[in-house]
Order: structure tokens, then C-alpha cells, then sequence
DNA sequence: ATGGTAGCACGGCTA
């Protein structure tokens, strides 16, 4: 079973861009985040057409998350009780007998600035909802754009980026406390250092190859025994054509059945 | 040089 995490910024303006993807990738799960889409403007048919079930969980204008699979959706959840403040940034199924969390975590903005309190408070209170909903025992997975980079090696500049959103201290506690929760980051392994998921449209930051390793699965250890490869389909993150990319790549996980 | 680009939606916010 292929599953994948990919920050498409706006399903409305990538909707040809994904369907190129999934024509040629055919994932088995795709859990998609920044859908910029309300949940009746979501072109379910894309999905549908090609033998997915979907679960959304949409928002205008800004974030969106869903899931699409084609082997099952059950038992979905969306939204934190407390600390998204009621932006759409969680959607939660049950898939294959996986609980599969998919996330849009806050980017912070600056270290200063109400956005990145926003982004702590954020992760405090996904803290507490994980430690109530999710078990270490069962195969459960935490995925998404988690906007938050964890180690040296998985940003292009440790000068350039100290204690700024997605490398800050703050976040990097957090982070570690949802591994204590009994999560591994099953894609480290399989990626060297220098491997990115997202490249800023500015500055030529792709071209550049000036990237951040944000986008994440994390597994509880059934799950992760599970795991057979994690890639960067980088190929998914160049324009295509008139077909502009998100700024995100896919980033796609294999598991054994 | 407080930039640069993209998306939403048509001014300014968010990333």
C-alpha cells in the first residue's frame, strides 16, 4: 500500500496538475492539505472517477485537508476540539485498519509574531488530542504538512533559518513530545541528508535547491514495522507544461500489507 | 535594499 502527503496549495488552481499525478502515480491513500476550497467546491469527481473514496474537511480561501483512498474510509474525524480555532487543519480515518491523522499545521510566520504563539498553541493542543484519541499500540500514522523541520540535515541553511518558524527550539520541544507519544519518523531513514519536501516560490529557492523537510509521516511502531521505503517524488514539485506546481513535493510512504 | 512568488480575490493577507 502506497501513501502519500502532499501540500497541493489550492486544489482550484492544481486540479489538472493533480489529476496528471494521479493518472501516472495512482496512490493507493492521498491525503491532501491546503485545499484553499470549501467542502461543496471540492471536485469530488477527480477523486471518485478514478476509485477513490474522499473525506474532507474544506475551508475557503485558506487550508483544507482531505483524504482520498481506495481501499476504505471509515469512522472520520475533523477538526481539534481546541486550538485550531476553527480552521480546517485536521481530517482523521480510518483506512485499511490504519487511523490516519491528516494535518496542515500553522507556519508561524515569525518567531515574534501572534502566528507562531498561534502555531505552539496549536501543536500543544494536537498534543493532548493525540494523547486522548491515538494509541501506540494500534497502526496509526501522523501525516501531513507539519511545518516543522526537525534536524540540520533537513534544511538547506541552519545560519539562515535558527530559531525561525518551522527550526525554532519551541517547536522542535513539541515535536519531540509527540515521538514520546510513541511516534518514529519512519521517513528519516530513507532519506539522506539534503532531502527536501518543500521549496518557497521565492528567491529561486527551487532552482537553488534551498528546501525544508516539513512534510512528515510519523508512525506508531506496529505501523512502522510496517514500512517498506519513503520517497520525495520531486519529479511532482516541476511544472508541467502550462501545469504549475504547489510548492510542496509528494512525499510517499510503502507499507507491507 | 525588510526583498522574492504564488494563490485568493481584487487590497492585503498568508505562506
Amino acid at each position: 500500500m502506497r501513501i502519500v502527503t502532499w501540500n497541493v496549495n489550492s486544489l482550484k488552481a492544481r486540479h489538472d496538475y493533480v489529476a496528471a499525478y494521479l493518472d501516472e502515480e495512482s496512490p493507493d491513500v492521498l491525503c491532501l492539505q491546503e485545499l484553499k476550497l470549501e467542502d461543496d467546491k471540492v471536485p469530488t469527481a477527480l477523486f471518485v472517477e478514478r476509485g477513490y473514496e474522499v473525506a474532507i474537511h474544506g475551508q475557503r480561501q485558506w487550508n483544507g485537508v482531505l483524504i482520498a483512498s481506495k481501499c476504505g474510509l471509515d469512522d472520520v474525524h475533523t477538526g481539534l476540539p481546541a486550538g485550531d480555532e476553527g480552521a480546517a487543519r485536521l481530517i482523521a480515518a480510518t483506512v485499511a485498519g490504519v487511523r490516519v491523522v491528516n494535518l496542515y499545521c500553522p507556519q508561524g510566520q515569525a518567531a515574534d509574531s501572534p502566528k507562531f504563539q498561534y502555531k505552539l498553541g496549536f501543536y500543544d493542543a494536537l498534543l493532548e488530542w493525540v494523547a486522548a484519541e491515538l494509541s501506540a499500540d494500534q497502526p496509526a500514522a501522523i501525516l501531513g504538512d507539519l511545518n516543522i523541520a526537525r534536524e540540520a540535515r533537513d534544511i538547506f541553511s541552519v545560519q539562515q533559518l535558527e530559531g525561525v518558524p518551522s527550526f525554532h527550539p519551541e517547536e522542535h520541544r513539541r515535536w519531540d513530545a509527540l515521538l514520546d507519544l510513541g511516534f518514529v519518523d519512519v521517513c528519516r531513514p530513507w532519506m539522506p541528508p539534503g532531502t527536501y519536501s518543500f521549496w518557497d516560490y521565492r528567491g529561486g529557492a527551487w532552482q537553488r535547491d534551498m528546501g525544508m523537510r516539513i512534510d512528515h509521516l510519523l508512525a506508531t511502531a506496529p505501523l512502522a514495522a510496517r514500512v517498506r521505503g519513503a520517497r520525495v517524488v520531486r519529479d511532482w514539485r516541476k511544472n508541467r507544461g502550462e501545469l504549475r506546481a504547489s510548492d510542496h513535493a509528494p512525499v510517499e510512504v510503502t507499507l507491507r500489507p
